[in-house]
RNA sequence: GCCAACGUGGCGGAGUGGUCAAACGCGCUCGCCUUGAGAGCGAGAGUCCGAGAGGGCACGCAGGUUCAAAUCCUGUCGUUGGCGCCA
């Protein structure tokens, strides 16, 4: 949410940013943004004034009455000032909440270096990592593979489940594990705290922290319960601390959360939408962190190293994206894409997005810090994936596997999942 | 899940229809004093509107009653205790 001292006094700013953002219909709303919240005021004005005469009245009946007087007339006078009040009040409600109903939508300001562009072939690739190379031979589909070395079962998934689950067994299921586990140790390493948060949440919190169009479109809710499965775990992470001032010295939190992620959309069916890629659940390491507005550039930065960190590890060639003007979304102030190399698609695909969310999140779940001289501030707020563990599964199972069929497992996996070094085929007993 | 009590600042805690928004205590920030620390003294610290003067709102949250609500009523969330159920 943007801040409404920045539409009052530097309007040309937001104007600017929704250009860039080819944003332009929105720009339409500025003036009636402004022009409503004039009346806002002004309307709150009246009411605040209404309001100091009933409190005066209340005071002088008080008074009357302790000494005796009569006070039939006073309360008599008093007696409209409510309904008058209501009245205005709801005048000014429905204000606020177009007011509000703006804000909510109005994109965040872009940083200076986001790339200008259109939609997403107008990204920047900023940095690439090993060697995008095509098969020496022609590789399975990881759907296909996994159900052939019986890592994997689909079909009784969707038997119980319908489609877009999936059981994972034996190896697999430790590979799932084992890249949770290294990529814990990464983030430990960095300072980050690992956390396991609550997997349903009630709607109020979880408005806090999506989209209105989420709870119809992406999230699972619990019938006869107010509560909604997470979609990441950057949601109880960001409502975490809702409506709470944070003391300076606790900055930065840093959290690696550690869940299962729950989601109906669901990608177009397809041979390349099968497996592992677009699944109702997946579990994720997510990183995020809250801290001061002056250090959010530079964790920024540090988050996004991390992910590559990750990669270069696993041994899987990616290109880092400075996602453009055009194509970023409402929320962040600059976003980078880490799109990892699928050698039998033979092109590169979205596996973690990090972004720097500056004091938008943060200023619409409430969220600041007290300063040392006692002042407040909204605090920052960033998140990037450090795995998505169905989509890293995907990769590693189409780009690590041998023509004989098998599955080479990364080295820095082999600690993690009982020093298994291949997956291969079964014997026949 | 049922029953009961409770929910006020950064913390402990007063206040049970109007003189009250925070007595009293602890902690915090700034200033004075001090070589420094401490003690002492003084000031400050919710939020919204307003250039300011000033005013509004705020006692878990949402409603209601009343001229007037921390205080009365209803719902809801939470905490604690008791009972029940249960991996």
């Amino acid at each position: 949410m943007l801040d409404i001292n920045l539409i009052r006094n530097n309007l040309k700013i937001v104007e600017e940013n929704l250009k860039k953002r080819h944003d332009l219909e929105k720009i339409a709303w500025l003036k009636d943004l402004v022009k409503k919240d004039k009346e806002w005021r002004s309307l709150k004005q009246e009411i605040d004034n209404l309001r100091q005469k009933r409190n005066q009245i209340s005071a002088e009946i008080k008074n009357a009455q302790n000494v005796g007087k009569d006070v039939k007339k006073l309360i008599a006078d008093a007696k409209n000032i409510p309904a008058e009040i209501k009245k205005k009040e709801a005048s000014m409600g429905k204000l606020a909440d177009k007011v509000n109903y703006y804000l909510m939508r109005l994109p965040n300001i872009l940083h200076d270096s986001v790339p200008f562009g259109k939609d997403d072939a107008d990204n920047k690739v900023i940095e690439t990592y090993g060697e995008a190379e095509k098969p020496k031979f022609p590789l399975k589909h990881h759907g296909q593979l996994a159900a052939e070395l019986d890592i994997a079962d689909f079909e009784r998934a969707v038997k119980i489940s319908g489609n877009g689950f999936f059981y994972l067994k034996g190896e697999l299921a430790l590979l799932d594990l084992a890249l949770q586990q290294y990529a814990i140790s990464i983030l430990v390493k960095k300072g980050f705290t690992l956390i396991q948060p609550p997997f349903l949440m009630r709607r109020k919190p979880y408005e806090g922290v999506t989209s209105l169009d989420d709870f119809e479109n992406v999230m699972y809710k619990i019938e006869g319960d107010d509560l909604y499965l997470i979609a990441t775990s950057e949601h109880p992470m960001a409502a975490m601390y809702q409506n709470e001032i944070l003391d300076e010295k606790d900055l930065p939190i840093k959290y690696a959360g550690l869940s299962t992620c729950f989601r109906k959309e669901i990608g177009k069916h397809g041979l390349d939408e099968r497996g592992f890629f677009r699944v109702h659940q997946f579990n994720k390491i997510e990183q995020f962190v809250f801290c001061k507005p002056e250090d959010s550039w530079k964790f920024f930065e540090e988050i996004a190293k991390n992910s590559a960190t990750l990669l270069k590890g696993l041994g899987i060639p990616y290109e880092k994206v400075n996602v453009c003007t055009g194509d970023i979304g409402i929320i962040a102030a600059k976003k980078y894409d880490f799109n990892g190399w699928s050698s039998r698609e033979g092109k590169f695909i979205e596996l973690m997005s990090c972004s720097n969310c500056t004091n938008y999140q943060a200023r619409r779940l409430g969220i600041k810090f007290r300063k040392k001289n006692g002042e407040k501030e909204v605090i920052h707020t960033l998140n990037n994936t450090m795995v998505a563990t169905t989509r890293m599964l995907r990769v590693i199972i189409e780009n690590f596997q041998t023509k004989k069929g098998s599955i080479k497992v990364p080295k820095v996996l082999q600690p993690y999942m009982l020093k298994i070094k291949e997956i291969k085929p079964k014997k026949k007993k």
